[in-house]
DNA sequence: TCGTTACCATACGCATGAGTATGGATTGCG
DNA sequence: CGCAATCCATACTCATGCGTATGGTAACGA
């Protein structure tokens, strides 16, 4: 995601000039494992290999680029996941392998769990809230597929997005008792079980 | 809640000396609705009519202050709603109980909410871990009163929490789509058929 | 009453991090 | 080649917020 083709001949990254996307890539990145308190335009110089001369010609301000890797975030972010389980013909099957995936697949909702916890910042929630609009939008049509009567739909979905979003906070943000493997997936049936319409 | 009882014969809080548990009460309220990030001694200072001499004197840094207030809360937060929830005599119904009880005084659990955004700051990770791990296993020790195998009721109980966290999170942090008071009502109902052993 | 202790104000030092000013280096293009 | 535009470094200013130093005032016991 984000490298400019140019790759020259040599071995390392090699000290290329650098673009605003990659100024956007190394915030996400930043704040994906730190947050977004520690998203920082020194500290970001540092790890891309410049000082703030460089950042300050591309971006106008610290908030500009906080706005620009959010937008980039809610754009190539996270549209794949619902593309392909819409694809999946066999509607009924669809929730099941919906909640194995998200469970498995962790990496990609680390920024989303880091913004979770910068709701107090105000450039945030508007974002924040458009993605979870949609998401919960598309957990409540699959359940009106699977059968559920609309307002049925609507608080399962609820539920089970709240359940998401806590399960988010409870591991990689607390490291609750470090749940093994085993007992993880056995969770992560119970969690089918209970909340797929019969 | 923590004024220690002088109460001179004045209307008006009166300009009284303060005490460390002053400062530790006042701490949690601006946690409460402003976030850990905002603790400033200053801040808290104007808050309380006073300057930093005051609060240095009662405290050797702000990181005492804010273990000082986590030790409080974590003390004297809320043991209330396990033992009345303990004291009920019908076994079955101390489930549907608590989940209706904790829907209805959010107020509580402002501090929880807020700790729950600053689980990257290490200060505030044991102590959440060692709330969170209690509550759980007060959730699971219900579950199992109410008839689910030991594995069935951890479950429960993490799939139960989870889906609190997450609401705590979803509402008065993001505000998501300002749902109505017999909407809300509706949803808890929903989530207790739900998430309640048939 | 007097002094000691508890509490608070004022005025600093000092580190961090955002933003600016300005000049140097590199690239693309005529 | 040579000149612009692009990209980056260096060296500042400025605001904020923690912590310290020190002196002042109110409370309380002897």
């Amino acid at each position: 995601m984000g490298y400019h083709a140019h790759m020259n001949v040599s071995a390392k990254p090699e000290r290329t000039r650098l673009s605003a996307e990659d100024w956007e890539d190394a915030a996400l990145r930043l704040i994906a494992d730190q947050g977004v308190g520690a998203l920082a335009v020194e500290a970001l110089a540092r790890q891309l290999g410049v000082t703030k001369g460089s950042f300050y010609w591309h971006f106008r301000t610290r908030e500009a680029l906080l706005q620009a890797a959010l937008e980039r975030w809610e754009q190539y972010g996270e549209r794949e996941v619902i593309a392909q389980i819409e694809a999946m013909p066999d509607v009924r099957a669809r929730l099941p392998e919906l909640f194995r995936r998200v469970a498995h697949e962790l990496a990609p909702h680390r920024v989303y769990a880091a913004l979770l916890k910068a709701l107090d910042h105000p450039q945030v929630v508007p974002v924040m809230a458009r993605v979870s609009q949609r998401r919960m939008e598309f957990l409540t049509s699959i359940y009106r597929e699977a059968g559920l009567a609309p307002e049925e739909a609507l608080n399962r979905a609820r539920l089970t997005y709240a359940a998401y979003v806590g399960f988010l906070q409870l591991n990689f943000t607390l490291g609750l008792p470090r749940i093994s493997h085993e007992e993880f997936d056995a969770y992560v049936e119970h969690m089918i079980r209970t909340l797929t319409p019969a």
